[in-house]
DNA sequence: TTAATAGTGTCTCTTAGACACTATTAT
DNA sequence: ATAATAGTGTCTAAGAGACACTATTAA
């Protein structure tokens, strides 16, 4: 008893754009409290783990889906004792998605929760949404290779409505962080799109922009 | 030795301006592991506290600064164990701090310090330059009231080269946060300036905006 | 009077944002 | 042929950024 609640544990908002919105994944707790409720998935940190590897392997446990880079959103105390709650967020791409546990809910209107999942996944949507616009977060939504009005849409998701879709286009090729592959799509029974992907410094240079308010010159 | 181990912990980053440049807070850790290094001012988690609370106690135990406003950075896993450490910085106005325990040093290039406080104030500094942009955090290190050139100032400090001071007056001016007080500053062997605070409005609206990279329309 | 700092305006260039039609494919 | 989506250009308005001189006070 006295252990469990110095321990330390980590949970995971784990975000997609399903059927054009932006959805999180919550499972059924199994036990008091909050039994029955949908929670994100988590767990505990194991002795000599770093947080991100413990929300990284708990993420797995729980739900199957590996490889997600994930980003530290807010740590919290407990309640009661001395333990602390560490949250991340991550960003899959839709088409991985099988069968994984659980169920995929708005994320900017999320059911009950147990504990304060509500308002993490709120802070996590909250992130994201500010990050979407100063860095390539937005990208990891999509597989290696897009179109860029799946982009587009991908952007509408995050923020709730879409932007101009021109503006947009001119915008990122204006940026040029994209590539084009070379392919297009097909199969989609319309005109098909030119396949592009993110390059590699791409990731970088957005990073080291965010200079906008009251820095001249 | 267990228990340690398991416990939570807070470090504070406590910055100010100080003869024009962005300083940082150390003082001299007085046990093993790094004893005789500098570390940040931090300690335990109490029983039922939050992490806010704790880091705000426990800078206030070991400095004796009151009354800052701290914004959680991040928080780590304990190299060995189960416990973790979570940072937090915090703004104060240069005038405030009289005798404080402790040593101010460059926050941009802090010395050997113990466990990773060098990394973890590298952090707080690129976390302040970054939201000095689209917030006005910056604001508190300033008393209430201020002139444009001290904040012009301030920024400089923050940003490590002044901005245009003319845009930088420019700018202040035209988003609206700043009422004058209607006073002059006085025994600074030179033309007085005009004494402005920051209106209460002020604190949300730059907050509300942050959209810059793709979003268009 | 001098040293020190406050206060002030214009021009250029880039970017955000509004806005609608044609092209190409699967069916 | 039709439905569906990809691809494309121009104009306006706002803001970033470069740039230098005058005004006012204490000493």
């Amino acid at each position: 008893m006295k252990r469990k609640q110095s321990a330390a544990a980590v949970e995971v908002a784990l975000l997609a754009v399903r059927a054009g919105r932006l959805e999180a994944l919550l499972q059924r707790r199994g036990r008091a409290p909050f039994k029955g409720r949908w929670e994100l998935p988590g767990g505990v940190l194991r002795r000599g783990e770093s947080l991100e590897r413990a929300a990284a392997r708990e993420l797995r446990q729980k739900t199957g889906i590996r490889r997600v880079t994930l980003e530290q959103l807010a740590a919290f105390a407990a309640p009661r004792g001395r333990g602390v709650s560490v949250a991340y967020y991550g960003l899959v791409e839709a088409p991985r998605l099988k069968e994984t546990a659980g169920a995929w809910f708005s994320a900017a209107r999320p059911p009950r929760t147990a504990f304060d999942h509500g308002r993490l996944l709120k802070l996590a949507v909250a992130r994201l949404r500010a990050r979407a616009n100063y860095t390539t977060v937005a990208f990891r939504l999509l597989p290696r290779a897009f179109t860029i009005d799946e982009l587009h849409r991908t952007y509408a998701a995050i923020m709730g409505r879409p932007p101009d879709r021109r503006n947009f286009r001119k915008k990122m090729l204006a940026l040029a962080i994209l590539e084009p592959t070379g392919q297009l799509t097909h199969g989609r029974r319309s005109r098909p799109g030119r396949l592009y992907r993110l390059k590699r410094s791409g990731i970088i240079r957005l990073q080291e922009r965010g200079v906008f308010m009251p820095y001249i010159a």
